[in-house]
DNA sequence: CAGGATCCCAGCTGATACTG
DNA sequence: CAGTATCAGCTGGGATCCTG
């Protein structure tokens, strides 16, 4: 035996890996904050109150099915609350909550270190693209 | 005719929101830092300099495609270094580069803002499963 | 108005095999 | 040792149609 190949040992590694990354606090939040609408979500809520339609309006290509689902988790998250008023057409108010506040601030940060070092790394892909021409 | 159906305009919006998307760092490197394996890689080299397979045994479940596509972009971004020594077998060493460090610390914060609050995030989801069975 | 349900395609991921 | 090339599978996201 002991044929513990490679494949064999990389699957099992795979296995602990995943299951470390389901539990990894910090890679869930890095997946969120970079799922596709998410960011922009929250930087239209930080805008104050808003309403589906609105968000729909203000985030420009965003399909419903998108928005529902991206509203939808972070309402589980915690992160904003969705408040609805049985009107005659209905209406739904989203909104920042603390939590969701504080991550706002998170990524206002994250922005801001783009902001600063875009250039460098605009520069390093240009030089990187002129020496491999491939 | 008039016939601009919201298909088209959301069409029409998701081809600027596409390009203004492509133009946005913020939102680029939110997708660079959530890319499953960068942040585990960038968590590795912080301990210092090491080589490909170094790399490929302590990022566990990593094939060796993956690690090799994620070490070009990143020294493309300039965040990593990447080192040949033409021995005899060749040797290759990665490393952060300057730039790569402050991004680790920027990586830092986020697992900071994640550690801290993911018990709010965990009571907020348990919360709302138990309110929506579906 | 605010969504739910369904279908479907593209792209990324990963496994495997091969090379300088 | 440090990759490259190829192929298959899955999942995310959009389009479309429908409801309370």
């Amino acid at each position: 035996m002991a044929t513990t190949t490679a494949a064999q040992r990389r699957e099992q590694a795979r296995a602990d890996y995943d299951a470390f990354l389901r539990a990894c606090p910090s890679h869930q939040l890095l997946g969120r904050l970079s799922d596709k609408w998410v960011g922009l979500v929250i930087a239209a809520l930080s805008g104050g109150t808003k309403r589906y339609s609105d968000l729909g309006r203000q985030i420009a290509g965003v399909s419903p099915k998108m928005l529902t689902q991206t509203l939808r988790t972070l309402e589980r998250d915690g992160i904003i609350s969705r408040t609805v008023t049985p009107s005659v057409p209905v209406r739904v108010d989203y909104d920042l909550t603390p939590l969701g506040t504080s991550l706002a601030t998170l990524l206002t940060a994250v922005k801001d270190w783009a902001e600063t070092h875009f250039e460098e790394v605009r520069a390093a892909r240009e030089r990187y693209d002129t020496e491999n021409p491939t």
